[in-house]
DNA sequence: TACTATTACTTACACGATGTAATTATACGG
DNA sequence: CCGTATAATTACATCGTGTAAGTAATAGTA
């Protein structure tokens, strides 16, 4: 019999590896950041700190400011994290588009580059993103970063440890190896993962995140889903498919369907959905190629306009959202819920009526906020698990 | 600008803590335990396991079998832990009955004690309490353990580190300081937790959660909640109120409702909620008094008889609580879903149609397991609680 | 300009933890 | 009874943190 155990056990570099990633997190959100003031709040030593940033700073994660600051006597030696100190490569690998970028750790984007309607599926897909990926790698660094690592957002479900794309409609992949294909050919760590764990992850790390530790991501685009950060850590759930709220149901009826590729609540909310509910409103009333080229994009300005039509629709998708932010923050207590992809362009128009909604029904209302990064979300939060990757990143807590 | 910083650090001790952490569980998941074994598992040296069972002998949590193992020459020496080497006290704090219970660090009860329908509040609550520990405290311990602490579940919101009630509707107790008037009063380390929270803890030590490290335990009682383990660690929620799923919406004609002691799923599938239908069902049929006593397992006790009335309360019990955990596990993706509570008795009636349903929906299923420790539960988490608190549990994780 | 007080940093060393390797103990099987 | 294999023990190297004492920097002050 397999015997049972949960818990991980660490050594002496591991302990080190704790303390240095959470030496590296306070750095890079408090930069510029004094030894003394570290060691104050993070209840280490000085003389621990002073190894750890000599060690940061000899790997390239850190750097001294040259400014000094005064706080009574002698004045303290700032430190910055190196956003410049190494060059990573994000990509997100949508369904109809995919969008790649050469950045520095800091998350400022040295160089990106889009492709809209590929078309691909299987192996040109893969040759497509090996394309790009050597694009990005020829582009001008300025400072000369090396690049340290590669990491890539799939849109479907991933076991990321292994780095297997378990299977992603859109380009027609099944228990696909990524992360061992592109670790042969490019010679770097690889990362791959969900696109919209990633974006949670970039949030989290660049964007609307802000200090946060339990954070929903919910990105609104083609489909619907969620990324986790649950205490300070992306949650991926037994099977790795936590998130995918596409399928959340909302009322009664919904239980004797079947949902092939679509969701119920992605059905109703998401911009294919919005659109389609669109359709349904002005059939008659507008001609079979008109009727065939509306978006989400034009649901809401329609609204914004005034007309009467599209009313309907957009009450509609602020009620269900309206319920789905209400169960998940129901069931997490989370302190920030972003909302992403591309219809929280809209937001707008959304955000005023769901937080009203929202205040109606909760006792206690998470933040509601708009992603700051949009669709860069995702390589962001790919440049982020290249730096957990690379730096060796462990965190350690205490239960009761 | 107070500093923004998520993770923490550890010193060699807690390193320690960490790895003790670790064996203590390993024994206690797979008795009896060979240290050979452990260290293979753990990938901890020998001398170190020797080190840290050594420590865990001596504190009482571990013990020598006296049986050894053969596995091709020496024998192994074999351990177990050791369930009586301390007591604990558990409290279940409801909010019509009280239970306690004097048990071993391995969950069995040694002197257990029930008021029914105490109908105290506020202080007179708390005297009650003190009351039930102080008899559990004099109880006779056949094998002399001493008792190492106390914990406590309250039926509300807690904030479980500082040990205060925030709410406990039940017992009108608002931002009460449980945990310390406790400690001051029986100068034992103390646990105050929410009472589902720990039973989530207590079916994952003791009960159907076998090993899971995602798990969502759903109690359907007077009221609905859930408890949430993630990945192998129980989550409370940024404000101490994950779980909370009495309040989730499964239609939108919900969210112009008001709900002040009931959520709207609450309403519909708890035990009050079960019984509330069945005596519109029942109106005018029945006289007002034998109304007034129908409870939830008199629906299933005339289900079980094919009475066609109860058909409908039944149907669409089913039908709700598949719509919580189709949209549960949608989210979080659990191993485990495990239900408890006074309804989940009538298991047999539900368990199997609930299946079929979720089945229907969900690509992946969860496994769907009754509570084995039932009305227990909640004590047994206290025990796993107290476990952590004074063996001093740590916990560490690499990310990406 | 020198002295003082104060805070930042450095160094030396103690301590606590893990790991490796050599040694001893135990038990089966021929 | 001995050989072999595995378990447990011991001694010691290594790696990490912490404490304490010493050095460096700097504003204020005499």
């Amino acid at each position: 019999m397999m015997p049972k155990y949960v818990f991980r056990t660490i050594t002496a570099t591991e302990m080190r590896s704790v303390n240095r990633s959470a030496v590296l997190d306070y750095i890079r959100r408090n930069s510029p950041a004094a030894r003394s003031m570290m060691a104050h709040d993070l209840k280490l030593s000085l003389p621990t700190v002073m190894r750890i940033v000599d060690e940061l700073i000899e790997k390239g994660w850190v750097r001294p400011t040259g400014v000094k600051e005064w706080s009574g006597s002698r004045r303290r030696d700032l430190l910055e994290y190196h956003k410049d100190g190494h060059a990573v490569i994000g990509v997100d690998l949508g369904g109809t588009k995919m969008f790649g970028a050469l950045a520095n750790i800091g998350g400022e984007i040295i160089s990106e580059l889009t492709v809209n309607g590929h078309g691909t599926s299987g192996e040109a897909s893969y040759a497509m993103l090996v394309e790009i990926v050597e694009k990005l790698c020829a582009a001008p660094r300025a400072r000369g970063q090396k690049i340290r690592g590669i990491a890539v957002g799939a849109p479907g479900v991933t076991r990321a440890p292994a780095g297997i794309v378990e299977w992603a409609p859109s380009l027609n992949w099944r228990e696909y190896p990524l992360k061992e294909k592109l670790e042969r050919q490019f010679r770097l760590p690889c990362v791959v993962d969900n696109d919209v764990n990633l974006a949670a992850l970039g949030e989290q790390w660049f964007g609307a995140g802000d200090g946060a530790s339990n954070i929903v991501l919910i990105t609104l685009g083609t489909g619907v889903g969620a990324g986790l950060i649950i205490d300070g850590v992306l949650y991926r759930g037994h099977t790795e498919s936590a998130g995918e709220v596409g399928l959340l149901l909302s009322n009664r009826a919904e239980l004797d369907q079947q949902y092939d590729k679509f969701g119920a609540l992605e059905s109703i909310i998401s911009g294919t959905g919005i659109a389609e509910r669109a359709r349904t409103c002005l059939a008659g009333s507008l001609p079979e190629d008109r009727l065939a080229q509306i978006t989400a994009q034009d649901v809401f300005d329609a609204y914004r306009r005034g007309e009467a039509w599209s009313r309907a629709v957009v009450d509609e998708t602020v009620d269900y959202l309206s319920i789905a932010i209400i169960n998940i923050s129901t069931l997490l207590d989370p302190e920030l819920v972003i909302l992403g992809g591309g219809v929280s362009e809209s937001a707008d128009v959304l955000l005023p009526r769901v937080q009203a909604r929202i205040q109606n029904i909760l006792p206690k209302t998470p933040t509601l906020k708009v992603s700051t990064l949009g669709r860069r979300a995702t390589v962001m939060g790919a440049i982020a698990q290249v730096v957990h990757l690379t730096s060796d990143y462990y965190v350690a807590r205490k239960l009761a």
